[in-house]
DNA sequence: GTCATAGGATAGAGCTACTATCCAAGTGGT
DNA sequence: ACCACTTGGATAGTAGCTCTATCCTATGAC
């Protein structure tokens, strides 16, 4: 297929198209001439994990352009996984970097859960976060950290078997990107449902 | 005070104060001459909730003005939560509008957390998330919604008392929103701390 | 009297992500 | 052979958004 083939089966405009060639987010195609290149279906799912990465996870160009690099450069999947949550987590971008740092909080969940007792920047991030939420005076409990991990252990679990499973590596990042923000985006609308209700609840009277 | 000072103390430049006067963000400061005003207080925490919902939940200035107005124009604190909500579920964005829908998902944790039977646009977002997910292959399962529902049932309470507490209006927004963006990255976290763990039990001998 | 500040208006900067145009070279279909 | 169409490459322009800067006149504090 070429260029403009790609374009009416992805939707994305030509021109926008020749910006993710030009930004390096999308490999070039095969030049079958000098006039002529062949893009295969790598090339749609590409796009279509670059629709969503900016669409749905919000991302920008600089950040899918390093995954993107990571998928092409052939990376091992779990070393790209480690990359996706980096990003995803916003561990990338300035003023959120931070030593290994513990918490009460932090080491509560690894214990809960038996998980290895490892340093891990998903770890660090946690740590930080659990502690700006205090400082913030949001308690986060252990009884709430319980709950979350629980259910959160056979998520991941489901997804690290993933990353094993042969298929398109625009998939995998596709499937761990947009699933984590699934996932917390499902909180929130759990929690917008759970304020809700308890509103009603107490409210109906009045 | 006045808008030097204003300025000074929240670290906000002058230009961009009187940008979000002109937006209609920050209420004007009580005119104590034709070339003088006074700021209180609550400008200054208006501010800083203005950079908040900017910075930290990555609001918009016209979702941010929806917000400000609401609480300026002293609509009931509940009322107020509501519209806090469907902004941060970005529900008032174009292309997130449905009508009631019924998932077995929504119905479940309904039913399994007790909670009112009534629709709402927080359970039509729910239920169009776990519709969405499941259209990706994503499994969204009982003992998931479980899980996470019984969690955060705990912290809706506690939230929803806290609309009632006495106290300034724009804490109570920023609490509201920032908590529960809060709450959903503290999922994002846990779930690549989650990822993290898995991956280094299942490769650790590889 | 002088200097700083107010509000109001308006323009422009800086960023990001496209989008459009032009080009010369080359191709596929008839 | 012809010609509409496509390619990669270059370059410039647009659109949306959030500020930021400048200029203005009136006026108040000291």
């Amino acid at each position: 297929m070429q260029l403009k083939e790609l374009s009416e089966r992805t939707g994305v405009p030509p021109a926008s198209i020749k910006f993710y060639l030009r930004e390096g987010l999308l490999p070039p195609g095969q030049a079958v001439t000098a006039t002529r290149a062949r893009y295969s279906p790598q090339h749609a799912s590409r796009l279509e994990l670059i629709q969503a990465l900016r669409r749905v996870v919000g991302l920008n160009i600089a950040q899918i352009r390093k995954l993107t690099r990571l998928a092409d450069d052939g990376v091992p999947r779990l070393e790209l996984l480690a990359a996706v949550q980096r990003t995803v987590l916003r561990l990338d971008e300035v003023g959120t970097e931070h030593g290994d740092i513990r918490t009460p909080a932090g080491d509560a969940v690894v214990r809960l859960r038996n998980w290895p007792d490892a340093p891990s920047d998903a770890r660090n991030a946690l740590n930080a976060h659990v502690t700006l939420m205090e400082n913030l005076n949001i308690p986060v409990t252990a009884e709430l950290l319980d709950a979350y991990s629980k259910a959160l252990d056979a998520i991941a679990d489901l997804d690290i078997a993933a990353t094993t499973a042969p298929g398109d590596v625009n998939r995998l990042i596709m499937t761990a990107a947009v699933g984590m923000h699934l996932h917390s985006q499902l909180v929130l609308k759990l929690l917008a449902l759970a304020q809700a209700s308890h509103a009603i609840r107490r409210y109906k009277d009045a």
